[in-house]
DNA sequence: CTGTTAGTTCAGTTTATACAGAAATAACTG
DNA sequence: CAGTTATTTCTGTATAAACTGAACTAACAG
């Protein structure tokens, strides 16, 4: 795959604007979603070529998407360069986004917001406002955290095949808790 | 509010910070944390002395934070400046938020989508791999979409009592839905 | 060994974005 | 209507991040 089709080459560009939007880097998001629809895994040199960017910055691209664990690298027989291939199952790419990014952003900012919260307590004056607004707004993370750990300790297709039919099923439990 | 405690201090700069890593600019971020946790509304002059920032950015990021809908301007009697403030329920603001995303971004990820597999299957030799990928991502999307539609349509509170109290009634709903 | 290929690291450059300050506009006051 | 205050818009500058190309390291092949 060194010539890209109409349809990959719109993918790729437009992977890589999502990217910049939430914060990831394009080329990052490029390489990814490259090896995403490839067929097979491909070579730092193949990737550099068919997007028109430096083997450096594959190089390290490459890297970074190593360390969100969505990419990982091939060996082929008679072949000593390393290929690279996406996760290919788009649940568990998402579980594993989520993952990190929790890691990354969401547990550092429960600390934060603890740590904020405890030092208002212990003022000697304590400002009652921002007390409570920082408590609401931990709260808030503490529900969304233990919320998606229950989620993510769903067997693994559950979700898919949950979304895909079981409305019914969910409008009765929504009507059930809605009720209380 | 001119002077800021650290406490507040601490939340600004760590939810500035936040803001770039979700790709949110950092000012914008600013001037949003800084009205969340303010006790009243706050005029530009005000925001721009306590963040150290110009007012004209000031004036960009209010505007900014008006477009996604997370503040408004208020009019205090006697006094011709606008004032702003924040939507202060947080889980309200996080469906904001994810409208807003959705409408930005998710929307035309599934527009592009659609129609990158419609022009594969028109393709003369169409790409079967690239045409199952992209349809996996496809139906993800769309199946994140109407699940997110679904917890939309919930009764205001429910979520957040459901995740402060309802670990019990949750579990046994996991495994109803888990062994099917 | 020597030449070649793969992969990484680094220094310098480019690019995009954020930001400040000035200028322009608008709204109000006496 | 003149003077003042609030707000927005615009232009140029500064900053941070991304990216390239070259230098370097490592691994292998003959």
């Amino acid at each position: 795959m060194s010539k890209l089709s109409s349809a990959g080459e719109k993918f790729i560009l437009h992977w890589g604007e999502m990217g910049t939007r939430w914060g990831v880097n394009r080329s990052v998001a490029q390489v990814h979603a490259l090896l995403y629809v490839s067929p097979n895994p491909l070579h730092a040199e193949e990737i550099a070529d068919t997007l028109s960017v430096a083997r450096s910055n594959v190089s390290t691209s490459l890297r970074e998407l190593q360390g969100w664990g969505l990419v990982r690298v091939v060996h082929l027989l008679g072949d000593r360069r390393d290929h690279f291939e996406s996760m290919h199952d788009v649940w568990e790419m998402f579980h594993v986004i989520l993952d990190e990014r929790k890691r990354r952003e969401i547990d550092p900012t429960l600390q934060m917001l603890r740590s904020c919260v405890t030092e208002i307590q212990q003022g000697e004056k304590p400002d009652k406002h921002m007390q409570e607004r920082m408590t609401w707004m931990l709260e808030f993370f503490e529900g969304m955290t233990s919320l998606y750990a229950e989620a993510r300790r769903l067997p693994p297709h559950t979700l898919r095949a949950w979304v895909r039919g079981k409305g019914k099923v969910r409008r009765w439990i929504d009507s059930l808790l809605g009720s209380d």
